[in-house]
RNA sequence: GCCCUUGUGGCGGAAUGGUAGACGCAACGGACUUAAAAUCCGUUGGUUUGAACAAAGCCGUGCCAGUUCGAGUCUGGCCAAGGGCACCA
């Protein structure tokens, strides 16, 4: 016997695998067809065992569904643009292709491959290589000939870290999502934007078609998309017969409570509703607004500041004139930018008027009277002071409202999403050009479609990280002529979000190398949908969110057949482990000083080993701690595998052996192996299903049928035909069922039973289910719902002789002596449970 | 503040409303060995009675109620931890 040394059999069945390409998706295949993918990963250079996770979970279910007889997509590729690679040009003085090369080798080659995954590389996209990004721009191009991608000058999101811009969906708590420590800073800019916000609605409703996705997701995308119903009312204002400002709002039950109107501080009309004698005022505290950061804007307790225009408005149900304030608890690009202020019944407009002694005036009562409000009156309730509406609840109100002002021209029914457009525009040099040339003549033209690739120049670039992107000082780039008037002009120099690289990549996989079209229209309808998809629930709104309006978008542009890119998705909780920095349990993460290397462990325990451990420790959806001791006893597994293979194979010349056994084995333990060897095959197979996807319990199911052939040859040398049968079925399917868990041990030992290749290659097991029919079984005595005693029975006994047997055990008659029996529930075959008084 | 999720041994975690703690880690004991490691076989929720390595009892799934013959599992309330949103009108 040989001892089992993964460094040896692992490098070699890899090899293998590449030189047969069997891993290869085929299209338009006879077999039905199985997308599985998983996030594609920022080449930022080494991957350590927090990583591995995704990519086993990913690995386990194409190698299960190849065996299953599907035609199997699993495709990988890199998401390569981005800012680290600038950053370490910067710091490093390479140029950021370089790096990024050098990252993506090393991942492919020293990790990604080692760790057994069963990629088709043939199909590997890269999004920093001009054949992709070309894509990238031919794409922009479509969104803005249909008039999705567009450009307004807007309050914008600006990290001073990353020098650049960021969309909403990139900030968290007012920080930067790169830079938990940087405020991100308000500005004002003119930039390019995706019209994301054109189908809310519909990114919202087919949330329900997504069966496949874990609720969580969903729930955030809804909050995020942040659907409100209500109305839009207008107001005239006194001197302006012209003008009218729009609010939004989800009460118009309590419009005779208006008492004020607030515009944003940015809110175009300002300056023409602002009397000269305000001027200063308002002046200054827009400018004041402007400077704060997001995080102080938003502060929880802070205190509402604002000034008045001057100016007056009119409220169209009580004719009464009412002030128009500007204050920065109205933000610009939420409903129309201005609100109604009703004190009487908002939180935030009550503390408004207290501050700023505006009357307070209530129109709704929980029991139809009024009285003075310590607070603002939130809940539902009877509508008073308003006129003909009086008695009405104000459910109905807000209805009746809103069509008497429709009626008189002064509204209508409105929804309204606190999802916003797509801020795309990134001040950066290191992602895919915008195609778009400023002419002095002909204003904003796109670069036209044979055009393409917009190729980012490479030579002459200093990256210093000042001065804005090495882009505004490539000249020869930058000076262009225009492309319809031929006129001298400038491209523009901001580049796109990477986020655009990362919605469609998953249609590349269908058509990788296609260098006429983004991808083949037949060929992405044949392989997608994705049937499903695993990563990180840090992309729960980012990554999925635009993947779905690409989709749609793209559909829309009549280039693919479907709504929705995912069917199901995995979302798998973080690698963690103690980190001694932060003085506790923490994601796996360099920056945390708590990460653990593959190569070391790969070199001594195998990669099979940390795929079983990282699948073993807890389920996929939640954390999992890595330990190298637990690793270590996945090893121990494999070690003990292995030995029992060979074992046997001196003992019992072992042999390829799945049919299952029609006679009926008379020696009990060898029967109970047999069934043991059954259920495993049956649970193993749930397990793995994607109903459920317990990949923990799968193993310790396999585990559970070593031990139990370890506890049957125990002290045994010599076997029967039928024990030695039995023995060799258990083998043969064990090795199949734990072909996906670990790749490389199961193909070594497969070559050795069989003479054959591949363990990949064979027919997913089925169980024999005569065999997990037992004869007797453990009769569980319960008296008032606690177990007392377990009896090992026949099964099928009739409920009466159940009970009778229970009555007579000695332990129940000495606790039912001077009780009274009241009655007894026999579930059969599985409990008898008395009740006494 | 609003919404969601999760609370089970020393640890990670198992349990279609029916024997709580599968499987693994750690710990301990035995066999093998000159010895150690490795391996194989066992023990391992707490507690009480008992001379006992015999045997038996009681308690136990965050806390308090409820439904049920029976609750880790279902319902309501509370506590704690984690996550999402947040001056969104």
């Amino acid at each position: 016997m040989t001892n089992y040394s993964p460094k040896e059999i692992e490098s070699k069945w890899q090899a293998a695998w590449e030189n047969t390409q069997i891993h290869k998706a085929i299209d338009f295949d006879n077999k039905p067809k199985y997308y599985s993918l998983v996030m594609f990963p920022y080449p930022s250079g080494d991957l350590h065992m927090g990583h591995m996770r995704v990519y086993t979970i990913s690995d386990v279910i194409s190698r299960h569904r190849r065996m299953c007889g599907f035609n199997v997509l699993n495709p990988m590729g890199f998401d390569a643009f981005g800012l680290p690679a600038e950053n370490a040009a910067i710091e490093r003085k390479t140029h950021p292709k370089q790096w990024t090369q050098k990252n993506i080798d090393y991942m492919k080659n020293q990790q990604l491959k080692r760790m057994g995954t069963s990629y088709d590389w043939d199909r590997e996209v890269v999004s920093c290589n001009s054949d992709y990004y070309k894509w990238t721009q031919w794409l922009f191009l479509q969104f803005y000939k249909n008039k999705i991608a567009y450009q307004k000058e807007a309050p914008v999101n600006w990290c001073p870290k990353c020098q650049t811009v960021l969309a909403n969906e990139q900030v968290e708590d007012g920080m930067c999502w790169r830079h938990d420590d940087t405020l991100v800073e308000r500005k004002m800019m003119r930039q390019w934007f995706l019209k994301i916000t054109q189908y809310a609605e519909e990114l919202l409703n087919d949330l329900d078609k997504l069966q496949g996705w874990p609720e969580r997701v969903k729930l955030m995308q809804k909050n995020w998309i942040g659907k409100s119903v209500g109305a839009e009312l207008a107001f005239s204002i006194v001197g302006h017969e012209n003008l009218k400002i729009p609010v939004f709002t989800t009460r118009p039950d309590t419009a005779f409570g208006i008492t004020y109107l607030v515009v944003a501080p940015e809110y175009s009309l300002i300056s023409k509703l602002t009397l000269p004698e305000n001027k200063d005022k308002v002046e200054e505290y827009i400018k004041k607004a402007g400077h704060l950061t997001e995080i102080e804007r938003l502060a929880e307790n802070k205190e509402k500041t604002g000034v008045p225009l001057g100016t007056f408005a009119i409220n169209p149900f009580t004719n009464e004139k009412i002030p128009i304030w500007t204050s920065d608890y109205v933000v610009l690009d939420y409903g129309t930018g201005a609100v109604m202020g009703v004190p009487a019944h908002d939180e935030r407009d009550f503390e408004f008027a207290k501050k700023f002694n505006l009357p307070i005036q209530q129109v709704i009562s929980p029991d139809g009277l009024t009285r003075n409000l310590d607070e603002a009156f939130t809940a539902s309730g009877i509508m008073i002071n308003s006129g003909s509406f009086n008695g009405l609840s104000n459910e109905e109100g807000k209805i009746k409202i809103t069509e008497h002002a429709a009626k008189n021209n002064c509204g209508s029914f409105r929804v309204t999403y606190r999802l916003r457009d797509w801020l795309i525009s990134r001040q950066r040099y290191w992602g895919a050009p915008i195609p778009v040339i400023y002419c002095d003549s002909c204003g904003v033209v796109a670069v036209s479609e044979n055009e393409l690739p917009v190729l980012l120049p490479e030579e002459d670039i200093e990256f210093t990280g000042l001065g804005g992107s090495p882009l505004l000082r490539a000249s020869d780039w930058l000076n262009t002529k225009c492309p319809s008037c031929k006129k001298n002009a400038k491209r523009e120099t901001d580049t796109m979000d990477t986020f655009i690289c990362s919605s469609y990549y998953y249609l590349r996989y269908a058509d990788a190398k296609n260098n006429k079209e983004a991808f083949e229209k037949k060929k992405v309808n044949y392989w997608l949908p994705v049937d499903q998809y695993v990563g990180g629930i840090e992309h729960a709104i980012l990554h999925l969110l635009y993947s779905r309006f690409f989709t749609k978008a793209l559909r829309d542009f009549g280039l693919l057949n479907f709504d929705e890119p995912f069917t199901n998705l995995l979302s798998q909780g973080m690698v963690t482990m103690f980190s001694p920095k932060e003085g506790k349990i923490a994601k796996m993460s360099k920056s945390k000083g708590n990460v653990v290397g593959t190569s070391e462990f790969f070199d001594q325990y195998g990669a099979d080993a940390a795929r079983l451990f990282i699948l073993f420790a807890s389920p996929p959806e939640q954390e999992v701690e890595w330990s190298t001791q637990g690793a270590i006893g996945q090893y121990r597994f494999l070690e003990r595998v292995w030995r029992l293979f060979f074992n046997l194979r001196e003992n019992t010349s072992l042999f390829l052996f799945d049919k299952f056994i029609e006679i009926n084995i008379e020696e009990p333990v060898l029967k109970d192996l047999y069934r043991v060897a059954n259920y495993t095959i049956k649970t193993v197979s749930e397990d793995i299903s994607k109903e459920k996807y317990t990949f923990n319990t799968a193993i310790a199911r396999m585990t559970e049928l070593v031990n139990s052939m370890y506890k049957f040859i125990i002290g045994k040398t010599s076997y029967n035909d039928i024990e030695k049968q039995v023995l060799s079925f258990s083998i043969t399917n064990l090795l199949k069922l734990l072909a996906p868990f670990a790749p490389h041990i199961t193909e070594e030992l497969w070559e050795r039973l069989s003479g054959s290749y591949s363990v990949h290659q064979q027919k997913w097991p089925t169980y024999d289910e005569a065999a997990l029919i037992t004869d007797e079984i453990q009769l569980v005595i319960q008296i008032g719902g606690k177990k007392i005693d377990v009896l090992t029975t026949k099964k099928g006994l009739p409920q009466k002789d159940l009970e009778i047997m229970a009555l007579n055990q000695e332990r129940v008659k000495l606790r039912l002596d001077g009780k009274e029996l009241v009655k007894v529930v026999v579930v059969p075959d599985k409990i008898v449970n008395i009740v006494v008084k």
